[in-house]
DNA sequence: GTCACGATTTGT
DNA sequence: CAAATCGTGACG
């Protein structure tokens, strides 16, 4: 049960808080919604395979603009990439949402389902058409793992899935 | 201007 | 395992 759009302090926090906090919300376009089920965060500094390790250029121009936004790229010529910008503006960590209830699993996936491209780059989560709900916290365990699809830093232990078996328990 | 590459997905 | 497909960043 949604209960209005997260707020503008809600991301404005260090990105792992914003990841782990992420999960259980729920996202919502063009009537389309699903409880965000996996995240990975993309940390502001010390991270060789976020955007924002090369710095500032057109792309990741987003990243350094205030919390709460959308940031949207295209991967391999045809998928496209949700993520939420966290921390306070001027520090570019950012959150890719990998799985949404309803939409199966995967980043592409999820934005083709929920119609979400380029288009959407920059757009402002807590004023719509694309937004986050807030939502009741999920009970139990998330579990903790390296993230997908990367080669640099793959050490960090920066992706956070919300079992299955713990979403039934909310419902 | 040119060029190599990628936070993926799908099919062989 | 390999193809599909194109915006981006690095370089000149």
């Amino acid at each position: 049960m949604p209960s209005g759009v997260l707020s503008r302090e809600f991301y404005a926090r260090p990105t792992v808080e914003v990841a782990r906090g992420l999960l259980g919300k729920v996202l919502e376009h063009d009537g389309r919604r699903g409880r965000i089920l996996e995240v990975e965060a993309y940390l502001p500094h010390a991270d060789l395979a976020a955007h924002a390790a090369r710095g500032l250029t057109p792309r990741t121009r987003v990243l350094y603009g205030p919390p709460g936004h959308a940031y949207v790229f295209l991967v391999y010529g045809m998928h496209h990439c949700l993520n939420v910008v966290a921390e306070p503006e001027a520090t570019p960590g950012c959150v890719l949402i990998r799985a949404v209830e309803g939409a199966g699993d995967g980043p592409g996936k999820l934005t083709r389902a929920f119609g979400v491209d380029l288009r959407h780059n920059g757009c402002d989560l807590t004023r719509g058409p694309l937004k986050i709900l807030d939502a009741p916290a999920p009970i139990g365990a998330i579990e903790v793992t390296p993230r997908i699809g990367i080669t640099a830093s793959r050490d960090l232990p920066l992706r956070f899935v919300l079992l299955t078996e713990n979403v039934r328990k909310c419902q």
